[in-house]
DNA sequence: AAACTATGAACGATCGTTCGTTCAATATGG
DNA sequence: CCATATTGAACGAACGATCGTTCATAGTTT
């Protein structure tokens, strides 16, 4: 067998991955717990349970285990997206959409997370490229429920559904974020953003 | 003449005052550029003009120039305050605050000052309690405008004034970030606002 | 002279990264 | 199939830079 490749080498390859998956993993719980630029390389190494040296085997640095973590949480946005092209009564799904979203968010840890990529994404320019994709996909999704609605006569015909559709986000966002750091409640405010935006685009 | 603390002291005094917001300034635009943990206090004292050790006479030390700064920021909050507790119809009033507060956070500087305070608030617990003084006052203001204007028969009857009120400010905060990281178009978002908040706020 | 302001060298700690090395897994030549 | 290069994972010491802070010293005001 002079080359093996198809199964042999993936059995280092796959160690290999999931090594990366556990420096990341470790990164972030070190990111949510002191921040990015208080997190030394040594400490995600320490939390990974592996040297210095190897972390620099898996990633050419420290800021390219954040582009990592910022380029994974689009994974984590799929579930809301595909809710978002549901098949039902625009205001249903958008109703459905607002409580999903509203409850991932609820979790301190994705807010932090967040924020330190948000952070980060402001004067690191493949960050922030990351972080907008994330949010324009969202955007988007949220953008053709409300149209879908103006059009089948659900919604009062909005001026700018684009502009809506990040507002709503940013609501959401923003809520998440004051209820990590003044301990509100989030279901309130959950009850509160319901209210709000279909007070907005409730039709005459 | 053993204590001519009237007037002679005060003459340093004031040269020390003005030392002090000199250092502030030089720090606010260094944290602009390079954000609070990227910059070291040798670059504040350099933009200062004046030495490391001296930085030291005026400042126990960094952290502190940052809380000074946040509390600082409740300054600029005034006027805004002011305005909202106009006698004029609170619709009016409203109107008025979403424009000034937007332009305000349309500039650049303040979006990127806030975010730093804001992600730096997280783990510093006097930072994070300036930062909520100051947001609290703003939507206590906004709450009280949205209370008159449905006692006064203008707006509906909002199931919870005081998240309405969070929500909007977590709005424009929004807002005002990603037009400063998308360098989307911040008039346009302001229309958009304003007609959000107001179909959600109008009477039946 | 006493009190305050200003200076920059110096300190210990920590930063992100590189380095030489070891060692086991893999590919290649016989 | 075995012996042998080759590779890449793993390690931790070491590097130079920079961090926030302190300090001894000199200059300036009152």
């Amino acid at each position: 067998m002079p080359k093996p490749t198809g199964e042999a080498e993936s059995k280092r390859a796959k160690a290999s991955a999931e090594r990366r998956a556990l420096i990341l993993e470790a990164a972030v719980r070190c990111f949510l717990e002191k921040g990015y630029h208080q997190t030394g390389v040594r400490d995600i190494a320490k939390q990974a349970g592996i040297s210095l040296g190897n972390l620099y085997n898996h990633f050419p640095g420290k800021h390219d285990v954040l582009v990592e973590i910022a380029t994974l949480e689009r994974v984590e946005m799929t579930p809301f997206l595909e809710a978002l092209v549901r098949p039902a009564p625009a205001g249903e799904v958008l109703g459905g959409f607002l409580r999903a979203y509203g409850h991932y968010l609820a979790q301190p840890e994705n807010v932090l997370l967040a924020i330190e990529i948000t952070s980060e994404a402001l004067r690191k320019p493949d960050i922030g490229e990351r972080f907008i994709a994330n949010r324009f996909e969202i955007v988007a999704a949220l953008e053709a429920v409300l149209r879908r609605g103006i059009e089948e006569g659900e919604f009062r015909a909005v001026p700018d559904p684009h502009q809506m559709a990040h507002l709503i986000v940013e609501m959401l966002d923003g809520g998440a974020y004051q209820s990590v750091l003044s301990e509100a409640n989030m279901d309130t405010l959950l009850d509160a953003i319901d209210d709000f935006v279909f007070a907005a685009i409730r039709r005459h």
